[in-house]
RNA sequence: CGGGACGUGGUGUAACGGUAGCAUACAUGCUUUGGGAGCAUGCAGUCCGGGUUCAAAUCCCGGCGUCCCGACCA
């Protein structure tokens, strides 16, 4: 991509209708455009980062058998009322709206009744168990405070992933799957080293779940780690639960994190409300047994941010990044440098790999801060200082280490990285 | 939902009740060119609705919006 295509622009003025630093950099970076509180759109290099998280999730969540799906955000009310979670009580934070038609909508926070109502047309032996269903879907959370930039919104993309087991020996299984599953997400996403299994309360639904915790000062909830075994516990359970569930120790140290995922085991909470049952090989009648598994790729690009970022700006891991390299022309007086980079530019593209070239009328300077702020994982510079050497200036964002190679070393580089 | 701060060009800011100014971005021209350059010219603004006043960005009332702390929550 052509940067001088590219229709958002970087802003060196900190927006002031913003305290994050996730909402600050995406904003200043063209990342993303606040629409309200709490509301985000994404634009073409937001689009391009989050699509990178949904792929790296959707690899995972294949791999342990999920079916993808795309269930309707409207919601319909009687399905709600069977759980009783559609009154206001029950769930605060509704967006509800009326159909002119007569009638009421409910904007979906979660899919767990949807779904476990539209599997009883589909399971209804031992046969048909287990299976796992997931989407990507926007969320609506009629949240009282919208705060922390992407990382908490009203609106948000989220991966929920549901399992439908015989039992709950089978559930259990499976329940460990995607623990490691997640752990994989995460470190693939670049937060692994600061990302903790956490143990936390089941909220609503049961007794126990776990979180993955990433840890960093613009985390809203609090937990307490164990190094050793970087394992931690949440706040909401410690008083209960405050030695470090693998190996007993007591001084776990206290820090702030971010939820970038959670794990339940729902039991029959689900099934009961809505009669899902099956018949198993005795020809008994038996509940499923569920889990619910969720995951919000805006949230996990927003503390990827947060836990990278620098002063300079974004700092994207390579699997994320919205491109692989930021290819810089450094102009000079008679245009050499503007034939070599386009050259450059074409040779890149040839070898699949995914490059924005700033080609802007320029000072160097403004290319370079753009760069930091922007964040993509290599900087690729062509001037006449390099083009003298036959070279290629690299320099790592996350490092800032610089060298001169050759081009197809650059090439090279790229394809086995 | 309780408490607090605040609302001025696209963005960041200034203005005692009395000419809305500066910076940046954008446009044009010239100079400049490895870390957000310089000069000139131009485009562009007081959240909305009432009220007080000869006169309101400024004071008052109401609304809407944004941020922060708390409660709540992926």
């Amino acid at each position: 991509m052509k940067q001088s295509k590219l229709f958002t622009k970087t802003r060196k003025e900190v927006p002031t209708n913003e305290e994050a630093k996730n909402a600050k950099l995406l904003i200043r970076a063209g990342y993303i455009h606040k629409e309200m509180a709490g509301v985000y759109s994404y634009l073409p290099l937001g689009l391009r980062v989050l699509n990178k998280i949904v792929e790296i999730i959707r690899r995972e969540m294949n791999a342990i058998g999920g079916q993808e799906v795309f269930l309707s955000a409207l919601q319909d009310p009687e399905i709600w009322k069977k759980s009783g979670r559609w009154s206001d009580e029950a769930f605060e934070n509704w967006f509800k709206t009326k159909i002119k038609a007569g009638g009421e909508a409910g904007l979906g926070f979660t899919h767990e009744e949807p779904l476990t109502n539209l599997m009883k047309n589909h399971i209804s032996s031992f046969r048909d168990l287990p299976r796992y269903v997931y989407q990507f879907q926007t969320k609506f959370r009629n949240e009282p405070r919208a705060r922390s930039g992407i990382i908490r919104g009203r609106e948000f993309l989220m991966k929920d992933f549901y399992s439908f087991s015989r039992d709950t020996q089978e559930h259990e299984i499976f329940y460990e799957k995607a623990k490691q599953a997640y752990q994989n997400i995460f470190a693939e996403a670049g937060i692994g080293a600061q990302t903790f299994l956490t143990f936390a309360s089941g909220g609503t639904f049961s007794k126990n779940s776990h979180e993955f915790q990433t840890a960093t000062d613009a985390g809203e909830d609090t937990i307490y780690l164990c190094e050793k075994c970087k394992v931690a516990v949440n706040k909401e359970i410690f008083v209960e639960q405050n030695t470090c569930p693998e190996c007993g120790v007591k001084e776990l140290v206290e820090k702030r994190a971010v939820e970038v995922g959670n794990i339940f085991s729902l039991g029959t909470r689900f099934s009961e409300a809505f009669g899902l049952n099956y018949l198993d090989e005795k020809g008994e009648k038996k509940l499923v047994i569920m889990g619910s598994y969720g995951i919000g790729p805006g949230r996990l690009m927003g503390t990827i941010v947060e836990v990278l970022a620098d002063e300079k700006g974004i700092v994207w891991p390579k699997t994320v990044a919205p491109f692989q390299i930021h290819l810089i022309a450094v102009f000079d007086e008679n245009g050499k440098v503007k034939i070599a980079a386009e050259k450059l530019y074409s040779a890149l593209l040839k070898n699949g790999i995914e490059v924005l070239f700033d080609d802007r009328d320029l000072r160097a300077g403004e290319k370079f801060a753009d760069a930091d702020l922007l964040g993509i994982p290599l900087r690729v510079v062509i001037s006449e200082k390099t083009l003298k050497e036959n070279k290629i200036e690299t320099k790592e964002r996350a490092t800032s280490e610089i060298s001169l190679i050759s081009e197809s070393e650059l090439i090279n580089l790229l394809n086995n990285s």
